[in-house]
DNA sequence: CGTCGTGCTGGAAACGGTTGCACAAGGAAC
DNA sequence: GTTCCTTGTGCAACCGTTTCCAGCACGACG
């Protein structure tokens, strides 16, 4: 393999002028320059970045830690992520994560603690106080997706306010037997997405009051996880509410899914509302709340690159809010 | 942070025992080690990959081009091949690349080209010569998923085979009227995978005799594609097939939500199958053939890794085939 | 008693870049 | 005519490992 040291020679310079050439840093006339960038073609010379790596500390790759790839949220979260690393010149690295999992202190022990990377981007996942101090300690810095982190700063939607408005919304259609169908505590997100959503639902109830228990149904964050809610929900006439606020648009999927096998008619005899903005919303008609995820991930790494080109400045701990909006599709509309 | 030499201060030793010590390579007495390993373990030392990738040539990093994150087949591999590679120590560096973008250059010329992975694998990608001859000539074995690729050891089902299976599951209920609904031209997938399962289909329908034009409707290879797909081709009850064969269970999956919008009874006014074996496919109680990408994946992995410990005997290209079999549910029957 | 092999250790040379420092030439400022 | 700053270049050190080679002790073997 050819090393710059046999550009250098063609060129008829020295390996430090070649560097300066092709890096762009320091002086080098134009000629000069030029004679080195052709030598450089000619043998196909492309640089070592572990050489680079090793002597300014920089990788140019950023490591990404995440719970899931199929869910919809981390699926676009990653392409986004990735597809704005690889403009600005960067790697990324994948660590897929579930939250309590037996891989993931051998993750930050074996993979994180080297130095392989410039940052790290975590997504959905909660970190530990230790876990935290350990990529500070190695002066990476580090960015959240998608939760509060202590001492980190992330980007997020007000999971609370959405779930209100999302509530609101049916309240103000004049429902007043609504559900909730979210996630369960033994679900493997963190963050207390679940915690807030169930939240911003009773706050919302409270306020109209509407509040009564039995109101939440658990259910697993996926289509077929609302479908099976759905069909115990919606199984007896008698019991089956107006409006369904799901904590995610798979979950409503599954609902309306079921309420349909049930000759259930949506949304004259029930209302559906969502959360997420998922691109089949279209297809099923379901009203939602967006929240964009692509764009919170260019946040992220808006963040993170420029903590990295600013190390003085360390980036500010802190919250993010991430803009969300509401469709309206005909999933929802006054009850009969 | 602290360095081998460090280390080897601490122990009383010197850099090259502490190296062997705690790489485990060579003569060091029991002794001497666990000094080194004491030492090492007090200040919290690890071991700078970069510096020694510079020397043995080895990064222990895997890069992976996939055109898809988002789709079911391909977060799935995504997912399998994280597993398998953080098993054995390796790292995986994402490339998500569509099939006809202008990244695509970029990324070769100028991430690949770099000697950051010991290996690549190729997901649903078609690579062109060129590219595979400039892996080739950095000494990076090469694996490819979903697809032949002259001269690399690729895994894939025989798409064939799956969908010629498919076709004769309805023909062997006495279906006569079958449509087979698949990807366009158009769409970014390689591989000709959608030309694959249009031939099986038309395999078997010309070996029952069954032949016709027509009986192909394009469409996008998602689940609004195939929802969009089934409104129209199932609007007119004079004019409607008694059973479909989707080429993916995404397909499938917007064909019944179509089917089901339309009043239209599954499967006695209408048989559906599929291909994948999607998670979803239970609760829509979809017939299909399953390919299991996560074993595919693993088979990647095992051959990718084959190669980088056995450098003498490469890869032997050509084609692994990955197993199918077909899982009969409630959307296929005999026509009424 | 020489010679050889084995186990163990240390010195030093890589690997392939970047960068601090010295130095030279030329123009501007005084 | 000095002095100083800017531009351009080369030498050499350095980043943090691994590994080649040499050397030493020690027992076995002829």
């Amino acid at each position: 393999m050819s090393a710059i040291a046999d550009v250098a020679r063609m060129a008829g310079v020295a390996k430090a002028t070649a560097s300066r050439a092709l890096s762009g840093r320091g002086y080098v006339s134009d000629e000069t320059r030029q004679k080195v960038v052709d030598a450089a073609a000619l043998i196909g010379y492309v640089a070592s970045p572990n050489a680079a790596s090793l002597v300014t500390g920089r990788t140019k790759s950023i490591g990404v830690i995440i719970p899931f790839i199929s869910r919809w949220f981390f699926s676009e979260i990653l392409e986004s992520l990735e597809q704005s690393l690889l403009a600005e010149g960067y790697d990324m690295t994948l660590y897929n994560l579930p939250a309590h999992s037996a891989e993931r202190e051998r993750v930050f022990d074996f993979f994180l603690a080297r130095k392989r990377f410039d940052g790290v981007i975590s997504v959905g996942v909660e970190l530990s106080d230790a876990e935290v101090e350990l990529l500070h300690r190695l002066g990476r810095p580090l960015v959240g997706i998608g939760g509060e982190i202590p001492g980190v700063h992330t980007i997020a939607i007000d999971d609370i306010a959405a779930a209100r408005l999302a509530t609101e919304h049916l309240i103000s259609l004049g429902h007043t037997d609504i559900r909730h169908v979210g996630g369960d505590q033994v679900d493997q997100m963190d963050f207390a997405v679940h915690t807030k959503r169930l939240t911003g639902f009773n706050t919302a109830m409270h306020a109209a009051g509407l509040s009564r228990d039995g109101r939440f149904a658990p259910c697993a964050f996926t289509v077929p996880g609302g479908y099976e809610t759905g069909l115990a929900l919606f199984g007896n006439p008698h019991r089956r509410p107006t409006a369904v606020f799901a904590a995610s648009d798979e979950i409503a999927f599954g609902l309306i899914v079921a309420a349909r096998e049930l000759g259930i008619l949506i949304p004259s005899e029930l209302s559906v509302i969502g959360i997420d903005g998922h691109p089949y919303a279209e297809m099923f008609r379901l009203t939602t709340i967006e929240q964009h995820p692509r764009n919170q991930a260019r946040m992220a790494v808006e963040s993170l690159l420029g903590a990295l080109e600013q190390p003085s400045a360390p980036v500010t701990p802190g919250l993010t809010r991430a803009p969300t909006n509401l469709v309206m599709r005909s999933s929802t509309s006054a009850p009969r």
